[in-house]
Order: C-alpha cells, then structure tokens, then sequence
DNA sequence: GCGCGGTCTTGATCCCGGTCAAGGCGGGCC
DNA sequence: GGCCCGCCTTGACCGGGATCAAGACCGCGC
C-alpha cells in the first residue's frame, strides 16, 4: 500500500449537508422522519417534535460534543459530518465504541447511567440536532410510534455491540466493517461503494480491537485481492460481495 | 484443580423461587417492582401491570424459552434459574451472550429485529414473568416510570455488551466475570460470595470469548492464589477485593 | 460390577495478531 | 525552503491463548 493521494484528504468530499426542514417537514436524513412520517402524524406532532429539537454545529474534528460524566440532557443526531464515541479507562487508553454517520443518532448509552459514560468526538466537521431527552420521553408518551423508535433504536445498537463482541478474525472484522459502513451509506442516501474513511487507521484498529499495523496489513491484502481500491482514506468496495462473504458471520441476515 | 466434589452438582441448591405476589405486591425479585413501588403507584396501575405478566415455567435445563427467529411479542423476566442466551451463526458455532439470575430480564435484543435474534436456554430449573410487549408499550405510554424503566434496562445492557467487546487479557475477563456474578447474586439477595455456577466451563468460555482450557487454567491460577475457592461449580470468592483489582479495567466505576 | 459419555483438567505445540522498530509521505508552520 | 510531526506502511520478532491430545472423574444405565 504505497503512494499516498492527496485525494485521502483533499478536496473536503463534498458531504452535503441535510436541509433543515421546517414546520411539516425533517432535515432529509432525520434519525426520526420515519417515526412520525410514516404513521402520518400531522401538523401539531410534528411541530412538537421539532420544539424540542436545536440544531448545534458546527464542530471542528476533533471537538467534543459530549464528554465523559457530562450530566445526560439530551441526544444528538448527526447532521453533517462524521463522530466517534470512545470511553477512556481510569489509565487513560481510549476504546472506540462507534463511528456515526449522518441521520444516526448518539447519547443512548447515557439513558441508564443518567450522564454520558462516553466521549463523543466530530471527525470531521460536524452538526446536529440535539433532541432533548426529558421532553422526548413526554412526546414519546404520547406518540407510541416515537417511543416504539426509541425502543428500536437503543435494541438496534444492542444487537450491534453484542456482535463486535464476538471473536472474529482481522479479516472478517474489517471486511463486516467496510461493508457495513457502505450500507449505512447508501441507506442514507449517498454513494454505498465509494466513499471517504473519515477515521484514521488507529481509530479503525481500535474500534475493531486490532492494532494499526493489522488493520494496514488486511487492507493492503483486500487490494491485493482486488476486494477493494484504497488511496489514503479514499475507498472503493470492489467486490462487496466478496467481501460480505469474509465477513458473513457478523453481517446481519 | 483436581477432585471434583459430588456438590458440584447436586444437591440441587436451595435457590428459593420468588413468592408470586398479588394484587398489590410483586415478586420479591421482580424487575419492575422497582419502577413501580418506588414512584409509589397506586392499585390501578399496579394491577394494570400485573394483567399483562402471565407466569410461565419450569423450564427444565436444556429446555428452549425461545428460539432464534421466533416472533417477538413478550420480554420475560426471571424468577429463578439461570438462562443463557447465545446465537447461532449459519456454520452452527454458537455464541454465549450473556447469563441471566432471577430478577433479570431477557428478550431486549429483540425489539428491533421483531423476531429474537438468539436462542435463550434454561440452564437449571426455570421460572418467568412473561411480558407481553405490546401491552407493556401501552402501559409505558401512561406510566412515565415504566417507560423510564424499560429505556434503563436497554442502556444498561448496551453499556455491558460493550464492555465485553473490549479487549482484554484472560485474567481481567474471568475476574471480572466472578465479581459481577457475585454482585448481581448479592444485589437480588443470595449470597454474593458463595454460589454455585449454573453454566458449563465450555459456556463461561464462549461467554468470555475464550476457549475451555483457559478457563480450567485461569481458575486454577486463581485458586492458587488464594482468590477464590471452587470445587466442580462451588465456588467462594475469597478476595473480592483482589478479584475487582485484576478485573477493573471491566467493571463499573 | 462394568462400560459409556459428558465435563473438566493438564500438558505440548502452534499460530494469529500484537509489539517493536524503521522508514516514507504529506501538511503545516516558522 | 526546510523542519517537524502525525499518519501510514512494512518487516522482524514474540507471546498469549487456541488447538490438539490424553487422561481423570463423575453420573448413569445395564
């Protein structure tokens, strides 16, 4: 894996950032359009679904939206951009818990704790909107659908975590990872076979425990195979289905 | 860790079932009890609660609750016995996703997908609340305290499966693992220093994402040592204390 | 009693992935 | 321009835990 392009950092993909809807409408990606739109809530819900929303942003990389022991208010849902949450043990070495892309949602491991048990770091520029979590829980009381999207939500990243919690090979984590992160691309809307990492190798290494220079090695292996295309952080998936296939045991269906 | 003791397995430990409560009381173990007689509810609700529990079981060890792909229509709380969940990836091998003690409640993982994602296995003789989610959903709705209760669970849960994917050496997760154990026994009222493992070493192992062998050996280890003691299942913490040091890195606060 | 199967322990060996070390590349700053 | 620093890659080596293999112990059924 050799030459660099400057491509793997310039120019700034043009990420397109979600409109922000107004009274009857959501910002395009919204984790929470399909909550309401689809069972057809009018105007009055809606509204009061976006009185308890605030659009923050931007936050440069590397910038906190949440820190560790901060008191839970409230949950965000990626705009723009891209985050990673990460706890930090008492000896100060950090474990990433995920990487969040625009239209998912972070802040729900901090329900039970009652304050975030976690870091939350923008990667690159990002925006959100900031759902506060006492005033959703009412809405969600009398909206069974939001509280039927909360409760999805929170097994949906259960049934996530307990799957990386597996013991897996280098390669089948890292094929699952790429080939989930480009579903949760097309999902939203945006290209599911090319796109820009916007992590470093050492996030990537950490969040599927393994060190760097593995994680270099696989990816230099899944070129070599012609599974991908890869310069710096710019990715090409080559033959997802391949790659499905390595990673089959911890892709979902 | 050479003789094993008949005790490892019988006699059957005395492990008292949870009283099944009435109309104003729940089992002493319950796992709502908490939501619900702490917010000081009246009758009305607490029998609106107790109409959607139905009591199921015994479930004789080995002995499915529920199945992998099976609708999801109820969340079961234990009242006593042990349960395992695990699924099954398509080549067969199965994954340990976690034990449940009376008190506990299984199914979470299930409300996304709609249908469980796993198997739950009765590991000794076992007893449940069975909960019919839909109802429950309803009654979180008018119930703010159960609705808080259920988003608790789930957050609690997502906080330990992520845990378990740290990586970490075999001596952190076993000690980890026995201490929890312990607190998890204490907290429900058995005794937090001495019980008996309800699961096979092959299912601590698969838990721990470990193989059989380690854990005969990590055990040994802790045993020589002076950590705890344990003949066949029987086992005593002897140093808690020294247990939680090893395992901290794992354990909460 | 005896044999069988399941669970657990213990020892020997192997291998994947971690660690250490060195070097390339690119970007930002003086 | 030149330097430094962070990120990435590549190679050499090492070690923790998996795997393979053998045997102990127990409960059970005949």
């Amino acid at each position: 894996m050799r030459p660099r392009n400057p491509a793997g950092r310039l120019p700034e993909p043009p990420s397109p950032i979600a409109d922000d809807g107004d009274e009857s409408h959501f910002c395009r990606t919204c984790a929470f359009a399909g909550a309401c739109l689809a069972v057809g809530y009018g105007k009055p819900e809606l509204s009061a679904l976006h009185c308890l929303v605030e659009h923050v942003g931007p936050y440069r990389a590397g910038e906190h939206i949440f820190r560790t022991g901060d008191p839970f208010r409230a949950i965000f849902a990626v705009r723009a951009g891209t985050v990673k949450t990460c706890l930090v043990d008492k000896d100060g070495r950090e474990q990433v818990l995920g990487f969040y892309l625009p239209g998912e949602v972070i802040g729900l491991n901090a329900i039970y704790p009652d304050h975030f048990p976690c870091d939350a770091v923008a990667l690159e520029t990002a925006y959100f909107c900031r759902f506060s979590f006492p005033a959703m829980s009412a809405l969600a009381a009398r909206m069974p659908a939001v509280q039927q999207h909360l409760f999805r939500l929170l097994s949906k990243e259960l049934g996530a975590a307990s799957l990386l919690a597996g013991d897996h090979s280098a390669d089948e984590r890292m094929a699952a990872f790429l080939v989930d992160l480009g579903e949760r691309y097309a999902s939203r809307g945006f290209s599911g076979t090319q796109f820009q990492l916007s992590m470093s190798r050492g996030d990537i290494a950490n969040y599927l425990r393994l060190a760097a220079e593995t994680v270099s090695r696989v990816l230099g292996r899944f070129r070599a195979q012609g599974l991908i295309e890869i310069e710096g952080r710019a990715l090409t998936l080559r033959d997802a289905a391949g790659l499905r296939r390595i990673g089959q045991s911890l892709l979902p269906e």
